[in-house]
DNA sequence: GCGGCAGAATTTTGATCAAACACCCAGGGC
DNA sequence: GCCCTGGGTGTTTGATCAAAATTCTGCCGC
């Protein structure tokens, strides 16, 4: 993930060449994808004008952008706010994501060169080592890069397509309950997963995934009504 | 993908009331699901504002909607095309329809009121009016109602999106298909489907739309190996 | 002399902004 | 309690600037 920090106004050759559009969007949607943003919490466009220092044409269209993959909500009465997830709305997440993610991994599994698991393993390791740190930031971060490689790796762009939509819906409530349980009790099971994809054992990669998709949502769910 | 659900029935005032980037948004989003614009075929911002009679901010958010949903695609330099598809990104659409459909459609005819259930039924009975009249506009018009209308009964917004969502991107090929074999032999499982909702056999209705699916994103595979 | 290519000028298109406009909600006056 | 007004917000426009594509032109090689 490249992380274009740069102000606007005062910018180097290198990093003027994406849109201040582009560059808006992907800073909006990492904050709602890694919980910056709060589930509920509402957004003005005026606000992030003087937050992100950008004109307001570039934002607006970073907002479509987002309300149109459901990352925000458009509130009849012209707000815009972070969705709120009801019980409905997991259990739909849950359902899609055990179809998709396993599909996903089934396919990246047939498909991942060594290099690829080479590089799944240091971005696992990296997350453990953010788990080690308590940095909750950093291992949402991580954790998001450990699944959306596999996406890449499954070369079926639809697909992943839809799946990181997803995240984008459920990206406020994980940091939510992240947050709650603490940084020393998140479980996961990459390892199962990238045991079974270097022994080339498709479906149970797929399973191990599977496990790994309900372990969480169902944190996601129970946290809810708790 | 949100929809800004209106009540039905306040219609007049209330239409001139949507924001102009909202109805150019449904005009091209129209346009691309119904083939008006074919696959490959490049789009320019300046175009559009000349060819629908707005202002330029409305086209830009509304084409990023339509990118972000995948109606549109960005060419790497700053060409926007509808997308072409190949063989493999079919078969993505087709492994999505084929899980996403029947889902829908199984909790639709858990769901549906009597008046749902007239309510397809008078769709459907207009769309093969639309066939006898061999008018493709509205039949494909009709087809798509038909289908959005049990995604809407089934109540599950989030997987009613990605099912719309996966329309967007066959639309346009769907058109060439239907162009190609003309009006008459259009056949679909739509009274397999109503008998099975009528009878509340969820399980009967899950197959049939699978079939209803299958057929017609096969008929979209093959005819573009020709 | 003819054709093709490199490079420059033109033209088309996209990106951004600042101001004008419309709308909604809150708060005050009657 | 109701109406009116003002501030703040979202929406839209048109102008301006930058970048890319296209066209034109003149030179070089054949």
């Amino acid at each position: 993930m490249n992380r274009t920090t740069g102000k606007l106004g005062t910018e180097g050759p290198a990093e003027s060449r994406l849109p201040a559009h582009e560059v808006i969007y992907r800073k909006l949607r990492d904050q709602v994808l890694f919980g910056d943003l709060a589930p509920g919490e509402a957004v003005t466009i005026q606000g992030l004008t003087d937050r992100l220092g950008a004109g307001m044409t570039p934002v607006r269209e970073a907002i479509r952008r987002l309300i149109a993959e459901g990352a925000l909500e458009f509130q009849g009465n012209r707000r815009i706010t972070v969705p709120l997830l009801n019980a409905d709305r997991i259990s739909e997440l849950i359902l899609a994501r055990q179809w998709l993610d396993p599909h996903l991994t089934l396919r990246a599994t047939e498909r991942a060169s060594l290099a690829d698991l080479d590089h799944l393993a240091a971005v696992d390791e990296d997350l453990d080592a953010a788990i080690a740190a308590g940095d909750l930031r950093r291992y949402l971060e991580l954790n998001h890069g450990f699944h959306t490689l596999i996406y890449q790796i499954a070369d079926a762009p639809i697909l992943a397509d839809l799946a990181e939509g997803l995240w984008l819906r459920f990206g406020p409530s994980l940091r939510v309950v992240c947050t709650r349980m603490g940084t020393g009790n998140l479980p996961d099971k990459h390892k199962d997963l990238l045991a079974a994809m270097h022994a080339r054992d498709a479906e149970a990669a797929a399973r191990a995934i599977r496990e790994d998709v309900i372990q969480g949502m169902e944190q996601v769910r129970h946290s809810m009504e708790g």
